[in-house]
RNA sequence: AGAGAGGUGGCCGAGUGGUUGAAGGCGCACGCCUGGAAAGUGUGUAUAUCCCCAAAGGAUAUCGAGGGUUCGAAUCCCUCUCUCUCUGCCA
């Protein structure tokens, strides 16, 4: 949620920015809440005055009754009448105003930063690195991903489907023990970087739901228990960052660093087809995902800390890959700047995205009143930022399309420990 | 799930309708005292919003959450929620 005084001070910025995102009616919106808020000030300050008259009256009405004069009371009691119900219109309006002002609010995104490239569709995404090889190619066969866990009895949809239903499959043998190593490599690897480790629920509820902002905007993505009125998490992201809401943290305390490991549900509605068969898109994944809040001054730097860390990993992994700086049209709803990460699939020819890292700067930390308090015990919002390193599936894609060969499928080395093979085999 | 008890400031804890935003204590910060420290002592110590360029100051709200009664509620009523104890069930 944008801070309604930043839009005050700096309203060409946000004007510019939204725009850049292509929202219609960028300005008139801003200007609403503007005068909205204006509007709310002014009902609030008649509203206490109202209050503090009948404060004062109330109080003399306690001393006369003390004092013992009845009369003097009861008359005294008469002029709070007109009070109450003023102040009754007042808080009616103002409350009103505060709804129609949310909306606006809740419904707006978040700005991007300067560096962020205009563009309103994927293709615009800007290229930052490409790793410095070239795409190797396979000798002979190479067979897409849903084919070789067939092949190799390592993944059933089939199974999944009948027990479930489609996009949440059964991971067996050696598929299911790559699963796990995996998430136990990444975990590591963010421990040794620093990270503290959280196992989050893997549910939560509205207010969290609105603290990272998956609502209001993205309802229909989220599985909804009806029951409860909870959600089902899309992404550790949540939980963990809304670990921190109404929180106050004193400056010296910062950045927190944590990761967590959960699977992600995600309804996907109507997005089902060619493109997103066997691994690429799943209802139900497993992340390892990082989250950090900092110093607003030191956001940017840790974007980039969280870029290299996501980067070592997937280097050591063996897989190509390449970063992209999304457009602004691309840009998820809260995010000011976000970068990601794409692996080379040999057999499908594509690139698939496996990590997502972003800076929400004050977005987020509005919606979740995190603040931090400084030396003078001054308070401000702070910067949230998070990534995944990583999501699993569709690394898993890459390292079986990649390393296959005859009759084997080898894995990369850093994760041998963790596995206890070095190769799949029929 | 059933029965009972209870949720007060960073923590403990008093408070059952009228200067109680809240006694007292602990903790913390700053000062005094001390050669230094401890002890002692003094002062300060919530959050949000509004007025204000800012500071200072003032106002309003907040004693689990929401609603109600009342001129006035931490204190009375209703709903919800959480915690604890006992019983039940369970990995």
């Amino acid at each position: 949620m944008l801070p309604v005084s930043d839009i005050e001070r700096n309203f060409e910025r946000f004007v510019k920015g939204l725009e850049k995102r292509g929202i219609e009616n960028a300005e008139k919106s801003l200007k609403a809440i503007l005068t909205k808020d204006k509007l709310r000030r002014v009902l609030r300050g008649e509203l206490d005055e109202v209050l503090h008259e009948s404060n004062i009256l109330s109080k003399e009405i306690g001393s006369l009754f003390q004092q013992g004069k009845r009369a003097e009371a009861e008359e005294a009691k008469c002029k709070t009448s007109s009070l109450k119900e003023k102040s009754k219109e007042l808080n009616g309006e103002l409350s009103h105003i505060q709804n129609e002002l949310n909306d606006i609010l809740f419904n707006l995104p978040n700005i991007p930063h300067e560096s962020v490239p205009v563009g309103s569709t994927k293709e615009e995404n800007k290229i930052v690195k490409v790793f410095d090889e070239t795409i190797p190619q396979l000798k002979g066969d190479k067979k897409p991903h849903w084919e070789l866990i067939e092949e190799y009895d390592i993944i059933d949809f089939e199974l999944g489907n009948k027990v479930t239903g489609a996009g949440f499959p059964f991971y067996k043998g050696k598929g299911a023990r790559l699963v796990r190593g995996m998430i136990n490599y990444f975990l590591d690897e963010a421990v040794s970087a620093g990270y503290d480790e959280i196992q989050p629920p893997i549910v939560i509820n509205e207010a969290s739901g609105y603290g990272t902002g998956q609502l209001p905007d993205k309802e229909g993505q989220m599985y909804y228990l009806e029951a409860d009125g909870i959600y089902m998490i899309p992404t550790a992201e949540v939980p963990i960052t809304n670990m921190y809401r109404d929180k106050i943290i004193p400056a010296d305390r910062l950045p927190l660093k944590n990761a967590g490991h959960t699977p992600c549900f995600r309804r996907e509605a109507g997005s089902w087809g060619a493109h997103v068969r066997g691994l690429n898109r799943l209802h139900q994944f497993d992340k390892v995902e990082i989250v950090q809040i900092v110093d607003p001054e030191k956001s940017y730097q840790v974007l980039d800390e969280m870029v290299s860390h996501v980067e070592a990993l997937i280097k050591s992994l063996g897989l190509p890959y390449r970063i992209l700086q999304l457009c602004a049209g691309d840009l998820g709803f809260t995010s000011a700047l976000t970068y990601d990460f794409e692996v080379y699939s040999i057999a499908q020819e594509r690139w698939l995205e496996v990590s997502s890292v972003s800076n929400f700067e004050t977005y987020q930390s509005n919606r979740l009143k995190l603040r931090i308090r400084g030396k003078e015990g001054k308070k401000r919002l702070a910067h949230t930022l998070n990534g995944s390193a990583l999501a699993l599936p569709r690394v898993m894609a890459a390292l079986l399309e990649n390393n296959q060969a005859e009759g084997s499928i080898k894995m990369p080395k850093v994760l041998h420990p963790y596995l206890g093979f070095s190769k799949i085999i029929k």
